[in-house]
DNA sequence: ACTATCACG
DNA sequence: ACGTACGTGATAGTC
């Protein structure tokens, strides 16, 4: 059977744009509704497969019914500039993807909607008529579903109404009678009020008896009691209300069913706009075809002319490429590289290299070590103080230039400080982003993620080379035309000392840390992995018995399903796709069957086993060291972050994992040492809010967990418990996360209301740090972006949010950046100064490790006692604060020792 | 590709 | 009446 759907297009809009949080173009052009549209669509195309579709906006003009509205409407809110202005952009959309939009001056979509399900239904066609809200219900019979998708975290799901659903729902029998019940109970959403006094419930009852409206005032004297009353005094009312309420089915708008058959809706006009829109995720979505069609339509418009790329081969031809870019003028050479793996796991080699300076542009190639050692050198012999080289993220090969480190503009980094919170920083995003120009993707081009992955597949036949060269020369092109902007937009935003003192020698720091690696005892790792093995094994076997019957243990379907339905375990449904089995929910249910505590422990054990014991063994390089990744690009507070595996999560909390932990030793003669700031971030807090009693506290070096108690359950200190300490603990860590007292309940196991009343007290011991986080959240409020000690930023759209939920989130996080960010800055610039400091001192010392508060470094014996005075010293004086910066170091044989 | 879970700070 | 602490990355399972 042919299918149909229809969709009311304002309704859907809205609702996207209300379920998806702000999203803009680079141009700041909002996008967030239609991107939410497009999942929605997406999605009911993949489900239904409709052979027509017609989608639906309102085209209000100033006839009696509307003026009707109007009045009503008119005292809703008015929309956001920023929905408004997607209506258009979402009409071009959907006409580009040949899309039967359906309007007419003077109608609603509705009616819209209705007239055309009836005239489809009555052709035969299935009908599936789509809306954010429940209008539409009236419409549902045999023949139509309505369907009612709603966004969540960019996720849909969409609840479907027949008329079976429809009675399950609201205990009334036909969709239909959706329409006496909203003339009685009314719709506040627009405004008109029914019968006043009679709700939902009041309704649904006197619908039940009397079946319709007409139904119950034929039968008015049957109605004892206030009801009674209340009918008769808004008789005219109801009737009224049940006027607006229809949806019209007859509307004479010339349906015409032809118009609404789908055709390819991935055209190549589609596409331009999709990339204009910068849906990249979308794009993947059209053909090679229809790609390549549409960018002859819509070429890039990169501000600079692009000069001739000449693409050298041959490495005893580079030195006249250098010539000739050494007499160019120009503030920056931009340089693009294609790199490939070496053998020894970590490194790279460059092989092919554009270089853009003023009007001349080069690709030059490379074999072989020697050439790329002339193409290196003759790069860095053209960079100087006055012309610097523009790159972009340049840490993979960074160890190659750092006799040139203070002349790198990289700007992977500084579009990262401009616009932290991207997936990527490719030199397509910076172009786009900084100069609003478009560059081709790697993708589009290769279809592959990486050029040198692309062109080595291809083992260089010549044309791959060449189309390889030339993209790189475009890249080369639009991150010079890129250069001068980013720098001046740092200036603008006092962030360019932050990219120069901070972000880009870090980057060179970062780089030796994971050329170092870490040594990590292979065979021990091994014989951890067999142990657990055993011990899973065994856990196992006990699961199936008390169980009565073998199943996933990791699947937390089938898991739940034995837990909470063979055995009856109390629990309810916490997660959308059923029972929670998180650790958190098991603890509660400890005492209730002994399998809780084997499936915790079966949990604990597999955990180490796949994420660390089995896993880590795979990342060991030929040297038997694992060489993580230090993203520098990638958290929206300022952290590095680690990958590759990670090694900012390593065990350390219970003994099993600590195990792991163990394993991670110095080489032959070294040691490790690990230093750490203790509670940077409660002391940057008690500096920052410039709260007096709390720099006391710290100052006069108490406990601080225990002065907080003392405070807080209003004891002497002394007489402070061990529970009332971990409290306290617990209050301190939610001050710093923007807590709610819910949650902070949550976390210790107290009411809220308990919870409420300790945050309370700590805001009476503590004035003016409730006074900071206030202020916190008005500036975000004020600027949109919230702002570290050192100048970083982070923006919070959300922070205007009118949805409580999402704003309260928002500012959340406007309270918690400037510390966890200032706390990130510090930790940074430590980094920095320890390695400076080491190399001035000459020694062999290395840091391999950064820990978001901890650094641990690999120290020849002899040493070891200086370094430890050296880094401690360093990491305290990286910030000079109202509070001492606390920092505990020590030595130890492998890394749980030293920590 | 997304969810649930869990390791760390 | 909502549904709830901040920031990451990896795994296994499910779609």
């Amino acid at each position: 059977m042919d299918k149909i759907v229809l969709i009311d297009g304002n309704s859907i809009l809205c609702r996207a744009y209300f379920g998806l949080s702000d999203l803009t173009t680079s141009k700041g052009v909002h996008t967030n509704g239609v991107k939410g549209f497009l999942n929605i669509l997406f999605k009911l195309l993949e489900e239904e497969k409709p052979k027509y579709m017609g989608i639906a906006f309102d085209l209000p003009e100033p006839t009696f019914r509307h003026l009707k509205f109007k009045e009503y409407k008119a005292q809703r809110k008015p929309m956001d500039e920023a929905l408004l202005s997607q209506f258009p952009i979402l009409e071009n959309l959907l006409r580009a993807m040949g899309i039967f939009v359906m309007e007419k001056a003077g109608f609603e979509a509705d009616d819209l909607i209705g007239t055309a399900a009836t005239i489809c239904a009555e052709k035969g066609l299935d009908v599936s008529a789509v809306s954010g809200d429940k209008d539409l219900l009236q419409l549902a019979t045999d023949r139509i579903k309505v369907r009612i998708p709603t966004t969540a975290k960019g996720q849909t799901v969409i609840k479907d109404y027949n008329n079976e659903e429809f009675a399950a729902e609201f205990g009334l029998e036909k969709p239909s009678m959706i329409i006496d019940l909203k003339a009685i109970m009314g719709d506040s959403s627009d405004n008109y009020k029914g019968v006043e006094g009679i709700g939902k419930v009041g309704a649904t009852k006197l619908l039940q008896e009397f079946g319709s409206l007409d139904g119950i005032y034929e039968n008015l004297d049957k109605i004892k009691g206030a009801n009674h009353d209340k009918l008769e005094k808004s008789k005219d009312e109801a009737y009224f209300c049940r006027w607006l309420a229809t949806i019209k089915t007859d509307c004479d708008f010339g349906f015409d069913l032809e118009k609404a058959e789908l055709g390819n809706i991935f055209t190549p006009e589609a596409y331009a706009l999709f990339k204009e829109l910068e849906f990249k995720s979308f794009l993947g979505r059209f053909s090679e075809e229809t790609r390549s069609e549409s960018t002859a339509v819509s070429s890039g418009n990169v501000s600079l002319p692009e000069p001739p790329l000449k693409v050298i081969k041959d490495a005893s031809d580079f030195a006249s490429a250098f010539d000739e870019l050494e007499k160019e003028e120009g503030g920056f050479i931009s340089l693009s590289f294609a790199a490939s793996d070496n053998e020894d796991g970590f490194s790279k080699e460059v092989v092919a290299a554009a270089l853009e300076c003023g009007s001349k542009a080069f690709c030059l190639i490379t074999s072989g070590k020697d050439e790329e050692e002339t193409l290196l050198n003759g790069i860095k012999s053209l960079v100087s103080d006055k012309k610097k080289l523009a790159v972009c993220d340049l840490k993979e090969i960074s160890e190659k230039f750092t006799d040139i480190k203070e002349n790198v503009l990289d700007l992977a980094l500084v579009c990262y400080l401009l616009f932290p919170g991207k997936n990527s920083y490719t030199e397509c995003d910076i172009a786009r982003d900084l100069i609003g120009s478009a560059l081709p993707e790697v993708k589009e081009v290769f279809g592959k993620t990486s050029i040198t992955e692309a062109v080595l597949d291809n083992s260089f036949t010549g044309e791959m080379t060449m189309k390889a060269a030339e993209l790189l020369g475009h890249y080369a092109h639009g991150i010079l035309a890129s250069a001068e902007k980013g720098v001046s937009e740092l200036k603008e935003k006092d962030m360019y000392d932050l990219y120069k003192e901070v972000e880009l020698p870090l980057m060179f720091d970062l780089r030796e840390m994971e050329a170092a690696g870490i040594g990590i005892d292979r065979n021990a790792l091994k014989d951890y992995g067999s142990f657990l093995t055993t011990e899973i094994q065994k856990e196992e076997k006990e699961i199936y018995r008390i169980a009565g019957e073998d199943f996933n243990i990791n699947s937390p379907k089938q898991l739940g399903e034995v837990l909470f339905e063979k055995l009856k375990l109390p629990g309810g449904k916490k997660t959308k796709s059923g029972y929670s089995t998180a650790a958190e929910v098991l603890e509660k249910l400890r005492y209730e069957d002994p399998i809780v505590d084997k499936i915790l422990k079966y949990r604990e054990l597999t955990k180490l086993k796949s994420t660390y014991a089995d896993a880590l063994g795979g990342f060991i390089c030929p040297d038997g060291r694992i060489h993580t990744k230090f993203n520098q690009t990638v958290t929206m507070t300022g952290r590095l972050s680690s990958a590759d595996p990670n090694l900012q999560n390593i065990p350390v909390r219970r003994e099993s994992g600590r195990e792991i932990r163990k394993m991670f030793v110095p080489k032959e003669g070294c040691c490790f040492v690990d230093a750490d700031y203790s509670q940077i971030e409660l002391r940057l807090l008690a500096h920052m809010s410039g709260d007096e009693s709390l720099i006391q506290a710290y100052s006069s070096g108490q406990d601080i967990h225990r002065i907080t108690a003392a405070k807080v359950f209003g004891v002497e200190p002394d007489d402070v418990t061990k529970e009332m300490r971990s409290n306290a603990k617990a209050v301190n860590f939610g001050i710093i996360y923007g807590m709610s007292s819910f949650g902070l309940g949550q976390e210790i196991h107290v009411s809220r209301k308990d919870a409420e009343s300790y945050i309370k007290q700590y805001f009476a011991t503590y004035p003016a740090i409730k006074e900071y986080l206030d202020s916190l959240v008005e500036y975000a409020r004020n600027r949109g972006y919230s702002v570290t000690l050192y100048k970083r930023r982070r923006p919070i759209p959300d922070i205007k949010a009118s949805n409580f939920m999402v704003r309260q989130g928002a500012e959340r996080i406007a309270m918690n950046t400037p510390i966890q960010g200032t706390a990130a800055d510090i930790m940074k610039i430590a980094l920095v100064n320890v390695n400076k400091a080491l190399k001035e001192k000459g020694l062999k010392s290395k840091i391999l490790l950064q820990v978001h508060d901890e650094l641990l470094l690999e120290t020849p014996n002899e040493e070891k006692e200086e370094v430890k005075k050296l880094v401690r010293e360093e990491m305290m004086k990286a910030a000079d604060l109202r509070v001492k910066l606390e920092v505990s170091v020590a030595a130890g044989e492998n890394w749980d020792a030293a920590h």
